[in-house]
DNA sequence: CTACCATCCTGGTTGC
DNA sequence: TGCAACCAGGATGGTA
């Protein structure tokens, strides 16, 4: 499910149900998800008050009262639901259950275990290797069209492969990539270096602004849950061309349709009247 | 550098 | 209805 919107989303989610409570106890069912869980995971977070709850990228950041912080990412298919009350019957994929010592507990569930979590400390978080070489948050302050265009200098890949290119900008995938490239009305086939200037300012614009109305609207749910209250998002209600492969291009009078290509074996979907 | 491909894994949808 | 092919919000590593 995860972009940045919903990344943002499930990290509201689950701030309110784990900022200031303790972990009475983690239940571990799975050693390997993406990567190996870290050993003695649950005795590391046992005890621990969380402190905040917060995002970088598509990684969920809780930070414990210890100086620790779990790192998740939830891949294509990772989910962080709440459950109140008495345990609930264990599902099929639920690999480690947080419990706290509120009414309620977290479950991490992740069917293609894509996702991975890890332990860092926080004070070395920029230095970890998952973190190193992450490009500007693009709803932070220091993303702009100058310092986008510098990222894409002299990369002769196509913009859409490079706005999924994490070391560029943070957080986008293939969604809001499409979504964005609609509203600068640039090709998704036009070579990165060729983004400069006034369309490097419009492309900025339009990523900030796509996941802004994202994150408004709760994210996008497709095949799954976003929220982890178990709400839908509805962002996906309002895609330009994400998926719409053969609808009318929605934004204009050009009359063309969307079309999809398969770029870097990813779908892309575009307006090739509209997007130039 | 670049493009392209495969890989990790499961499940839902589509088409015959 | 059965079954196989194909597709999926991500990231990485290898090859030429």
């Amino acid at each position: 499910m995860p972009e940045l919107p919903e990344v943002e989303t499930v990290c509201r989610g689950l701030a309110p149900h784990l900022v200031g409570r303790v972990f009475t106890a983690v239940d571990q069912h799975r050693d390997t998800l993406r990567i190996p869980l870290p050993d003695d995971f649950a005795a590391r977070l046992t005890g621990r008050r969380v402190t905040a709850v917060n995002r970088r990228a598509k990684y969920i950041l809780v930070h414990l009262d210890d100086g620790a912080v779990m790192i998740a990412h939830l891949g294509m298919s990772g989910r962080m639901m709440i459950h109140h009350g008495a345990d609930p019957a264990r599902q099929r994929h639920d690999h480690v259950v947080f419990h706290t010592d509120g009414d309620d507990h977290v479950v991490f569930n992740d069917a293609r275990r894509f996702g991975l979590i890890t332990l860092a400390r926080s004070d070395a978080l920029e230095e970890h290797r998952l973190f190193a070489g992450l490009g500007p948050e693009p709803l932070g302050n220091t993303f702009n069209g100058t310092v986008l265009a510098a990222a894409l200098k002299g990369k002769r890949t196509p913009i859409k492969a490079a706005l999924l290119d994490q070391r560029v900008v943070a957080g986008v995938g293939n969604i809001y990539a499409c979504e964005a490239l609609y509203h600068a009305g640039l090709s998704p086939r036009r070579l990165a270096y060729t983004v400069a200037g006034q369309r490097a300012e419009r492309l900025a614009r339009t990523v900030r602004q796509v996941l802004t109305a994202a994150i408004e609207a709760g994210g996008s749910s497709l095949r799954d849950y976003v929220q982890s209250s178990g709400e839908l998002g509805y962002f996906q209600h309002r895609f330009a061309v994400y998926d719409r492969e053969g609808d009318r291009c929605p934004g204009c009078d050009c009359g063309a349709s969307v079309r999809r290509l398969v770029q870097a074996g990813r779908s892309t979907f575009y307006c090739s009247r509209r997007q130039r």
